[in-house]
DNA sequence: ACTTAACAGCGCGTTACCTCA
DNA sequence: TTTGAGGTAACGCGCTGTTAA
């Protein structure tokens, strides 16, 4: 599963079927409580909300302030119901992150943990409202204005899901503008973008091991197996020598050793020329357990 | 040319929240 | 109604590669 960086495929070619109608912006936002299965709980934060363009939809002013948590949750509000079909054409979301960008280091002056503050890269580079945005939206914790730490658990929609699990079918890691352009589809974080990601890697990667796990255990019986088998069978030579001294030895490399015909010592000598009991293998032919069965099976 | 600090991105382990049986 | 297990979003840390001073 290589990564797919080919400038070809660096487009998204990602549809959703949303409808951005503005009237039905007009539709009042479910209260900060359990909007239905994918929303959460809102922690009541009747303070300093991050947005108060939020609840004044015609103002696309913004108020700066310091309930982090507050802005990524309404951020998940408004995702919730643009993904619903309730929300704005992209210039009049009012916590669309494109309203950032005047002043992302003002925002992310507001949070206190995390590795917010950045060093301005390249100014000149055609992609600095995604960085500008990143810078506002990754490695940031969601923290109460009161600084106590207050992780608030997003359910992606089946809509989201569905495009993220495409877009990971196209190429399972992001360059910025693939995860910008990724996460305003989306009404997501940039961060969120990346973290669903990051993620879904490490599940591809778990499910990966199990595979290859069980695959190892299918491996060390067959070799157990086969183990017992050749034990036996020298077992039976031995026998089989003492029976008859003057038996020509063999060296037991020249015996073919393939489990999944179970060819030895049997089928050549029903009918066949040879009149020994065990055939001779033109050259060693041993049972790679890592491998399929020998073409010769 | 070399060093170094700052940063981005990622993997990995973990935590915490949420759903569901 | 409670509870434990499972799923997963989010976090923190360390590592690596890149870039600029």
């Amino acid at each position: 599963m290589g990564h797919d960086q080919n400038p070809s495929s660096s487009g998204l070619h990602l549809v959703l079927g949303l409808s951005l109608t503005t009237e039905e912006t007009t539709t009042t936002p479910p209260p900060p409580t359990m909007v239905d299965d994918h929303l959460y709980l809102l922690k009541p934060t009747p303070m300093k909300p991050y947005f108060s363009s939020f609840t004044t939809e015609t103002e696309p002013s913004l108020t700066l302030g310091l309930s982090s948590t507050e802005s990524y949750l309404n951020q998940q509000h408004v995702a919730k119901n643009k993904m619903d079909g309730n929300h704005k054409p992209h210039g009049e979301d009012p916590v669309d992150l494109s309203s950032h960008e005047a002043s992302p280091h003002s925002v992310a002056s507001s949070f206190s943990t995390g590795r917010v503050v950045k060093r301005e890269r390249d100014p000149s580079c055609e992609d600095v409202e995604a960085e500008a945005t990143e810078r506002f939206s990754s490695r940031v914790s969601d923290e109460d204005e009161d600084g106590t730490n207050a992780r608030k658990k997003l359910r992606l929609t089946k809509e989201q899901s569905a495009l993220l699990e495409e877009s990971f079918k196209q190429h399972n890691t992001l360059n910025p503008k693939q995860k910008q352009a990724l996460a305003r589809q989306l009404h997501l974080r940039p961060r969120q973008v990346e973290v669903w990601f990051q993620n879904r890697r490490a599940r591809t990667k778990l499910k990966q091991t199990e595979v290859d796990c069980e695959f190892l255990k299918k491996c060390c019986e067959t070799l157990t197996d086969e183990n017992k088998r050749l034990k036996k069978e020298l077992q039976e030579l031995k026998t089989l020598k003492l029976a008859q001294p003057m038996y020509m030895p063999m060296p037991a490399a020249t015996l073919s050793m393939c489990p999944s015909c179970d060819r030895i010592g049997r089928g050549v000598s029903n009918g066949g020329s040879n009149k020994s009991p065990f055939s001779m293998a033109p050259k060693p032919h041993f049972y790679n357990p890592f491998t399929n069965y020998s073409a010769a099976c």
